[in-house]
DNA sequence: GTAGATGCAAAAAGTTTGCGGTAAG
DNA sequence: CTTACCGCAAACTTTTTGCATCTAC
């Protein structure tokens, strides 16, 4: 097993991250946004970091070069960059704890703006995946999957 | 495409119910946990529910038959669940949002335990469950697959 | 110059915890 | 009878929001 990061040296990082940078620039100009230092900096500090950060772990990094930066800037700047396509966020659903009684494997389909979740099944996939040694330093227990989009009472 | 609950005719959920119930209590004098009422109220509940509720959901139905019933409980014992594996947690990295600016196709490792996240990718896997048709009143954006385990920090 | 972005502080939302009373085993 | 559970309230964590100021364009 071998992350995106592990396979790049430093200076091919450094050129990626500038290149992201520009691009999300360039988004930003597309869709009408201000390309603001803080924005700048979000972005970087999210690219530098192989650690999926929350927004208060990005806050400390960018608070290195912004001091007076606050945290609901970071909050709304990575909204932004998800909106806009130039981030994704792991957890469309961190907003509350979900529970499910169904322990049968099984998949879900989450609509990424109500929320709602649907069961689903596809015959063999749980297995297929079960299967995947993906690395031995790590336990595996489960294997979750999510397929995300736009249910039918969401859509315009 | 058909959920596990569409399957079935309401007298067979209504016995898959009481079935796990009593699974329920006979785990609980395995692991030497009370059966009370509040905790055979909030299964039930858990199981009656399609939509993976919250806990504030569970709450709302379990105070129509138990009125004093504490939030805090069920947020007590809806982790209890997941721990005895009566339930499981859709969301195990709610408490936080969590960003990504990796946005090319890849999958990761969760450790339940810290909530460290790692990036792996499975050849061909974002492809295929790219090509799975879900359902028709659902707008696909994209896949999510997690896998969950214990990381080698957290074993004992 | 103006629309939109930022910083600050307060509020909101969700979850956890300490504690005294209560009930299951 | 004892242990562990419950309800309550307070604390805590994360995120959102209102508003005045500031800045990118």
């Amino acid at each position: 097993m071998e992350t995106r990061l592990q396979l790049r040296s430093d200076a091919q990082q450094e050129a990626y991250r500038q290149k992201r940078v520009e691009a999300f620039a360039e988004r930003c100009r597309a869709e009408g946004l201000a390309v603001t230092p803080q924005r700048r900096a979000i972005i970087e500090a999210l690219l530098s970091s192989a650690s999926h950060p929350r927004a208060e772990e990005v806050y400390e990094i960018v608070r290195e070069l912004h001091p007076n930066i606050s945290l609901a800037t970071v909050h709304r700047t990575l909204e932004t960059l998800c909106r806009i396509g130039e981030a994704q966020k792991v957890t469309p659903l961190h907003t509350s704890a979900r529970y499910d009684g169904n322990v049968e494997p099984h998949q879900h389909l989450v609509c990424v703006e109500c929320h709602r979740i649907l069961d689903v099944e596809v015959p063999g996939l749980q297995e297929q995946l079960s299967d995947i040694n993906k690395a031995k330093d790590f336990k595996l227990l489960g294997v979750s999957v999510e397929f995300h989009g736009i249910c039918k009472d969401c859509r315009p």
